[in-house]
DNA sequence: AAGTGGTCTAGACCACTTC
DNA sequence: AAGTGGTCTAGACCACTTT
């Protein structure tokens, strides 16, 4: 099972990339060079330098080559959710209220529009690790709360009135002080917490969902990598 | 300037993938289909294909076909670094001491292995926003503290010793009560903040910077977003 | 056996950059 | 004019899945 042509291609010009052999900046050998060196043809060495593109070491240039990139560590990767299924959720409450102001906002709902509301908090060995609330705008004639219920996470909860692929997430992240409610299920006290928040976007940019959780130290931290792959 | 015929393809696929029109688990059209309704060659076809699949769409199986995925939320791209660039750093504090324990550990130093710290604050309109302190274990001989200083982003400093596009980061964030000397100097009293660590690994793994900030209010929250990208 | 994706070839023409 | 990447063709053989 040896590697294919453009995998030990792509593999050697990494290892030099990596190694300091082309510095950024550097222009690289050709596509024909190199479809010459390796007695291939160029279809194959493209695929190699499409790979080194797609880990952002390297960008073409019409004309001139490809050219060694700078390294990106301002985008990380955050892993989560993974960590949320290391626990069990017990389920506080599912009310249709009015909502408060910030989540009228945030929603953008109109004057009298009434939201569900779902409490629930995360337990980890018996210790409450989180506690989250999502809201979602109420609709008569909607999939009621409890089949919507079924669904753990979130953007799942809207899989019949949306295709799931197609919806966006925006997260935000901050310290912040829990309401009393929240403080007292979490036995938290006066501390600020990991605060996340999560709008959930339409293909057209409604905003159909919001949630709030805060997170105690039981929960851990949060995780975010930045740099190569790991296996490469 | 019409669009090429690939992107055309992969563009009308991802449409109708994110209307619906091709549910989760569904096996889209074959590539010899595809090369036949669009009287092109099975290459361009593979090449939107790839389009989508890059972006998590699909998912090929040999002998099957191409595959609809299922959304993955878990996934975010934190954007982070962009604010930090509107407003200034002060520095406060440039010396070489020994670490302290949490340090030490997360350095994986040695006895009496001294430590760079560099402690600055960002200010934002005049309000402090952030606290930041690094530390690179200290060694004769390598390049001066100066030197490094000139470079403000943390994995940049080391420059001079690796390839900077082989490093790796690890980002941990938590809501933490900072040290006197943090809350002194961002004028916080005993509010817990947005904490986040930082931990540079060289491509062998080992750990050559470790840095922690503190953000208060005025720094604003940490942004993540998921889901198919903005543009399609 | 037939169909699918995975890899690869040996050409072609185009737009762009450099000399 | 020569070299580079960008797009595209019309084949080929392979490994895998399904019938």
């Amino acid at each position: 099972m040896s590697q294919a042509l453009y995998q030990r291609i792509a593999g050697s010009l990494r290892a030099r990339i990596l190694s300091g052999g082309h510095p950024v900046g550097d222009v690289l050998p050709s596509e024909n060079e190199l479809a010459d060196a390796y007695r291939t043809s160029r279809v194959t060495v493209r695929k190699a330098f499409q790979i080194l593109e797609s880990e952002g070491l390297i960008k073409p240039r019409q004309g001139k080559g490809y050219i060694v990139q700078p390294p990106r560590h301002s985008t990380f990767t955050l892993i989560f959710g993974a960590e949320a299924e290391q626990g069990a959720y017990r389920d506080l409450e599912v009310s249709i209220v009015p909502p408060e102001l910030p989540v009228s906002r945030m929603l953008a709902l109109g004057d009298g529009q009434l939201v569900i509301s779902i409490r629930r908090v995360l337990e980890r060995g018996g210790v409450p690790a989180a506690f989250d609330e999502k809201f979602i705008p109420y609709e008569r004639g909607k999939p009621t709360v409890e089949q919507e219920l079924e669904h753990a996470e979130f953007p799942e909860l809207f899989a019949g009135r949306f295709a799931t692929v197609s919806l966006r997430t925006e997260m935000s992240i901050r310290a912040s002080s829990p309401p009393d409610y929240v403080s007292r299920a979490l036995d938290t006290g006066e501390a600020q917490l990991l605060t996340v928040e999560r709008l959930i976007l339409s293909p057209e940019g409604q905003r159909i969902g919001f949630s709030r959780e805060w997170l105690t130290g039981a929960f851990g931290p949060l995780r975010a990598v930045s740099g190569p792959p790991t296996g490469g």
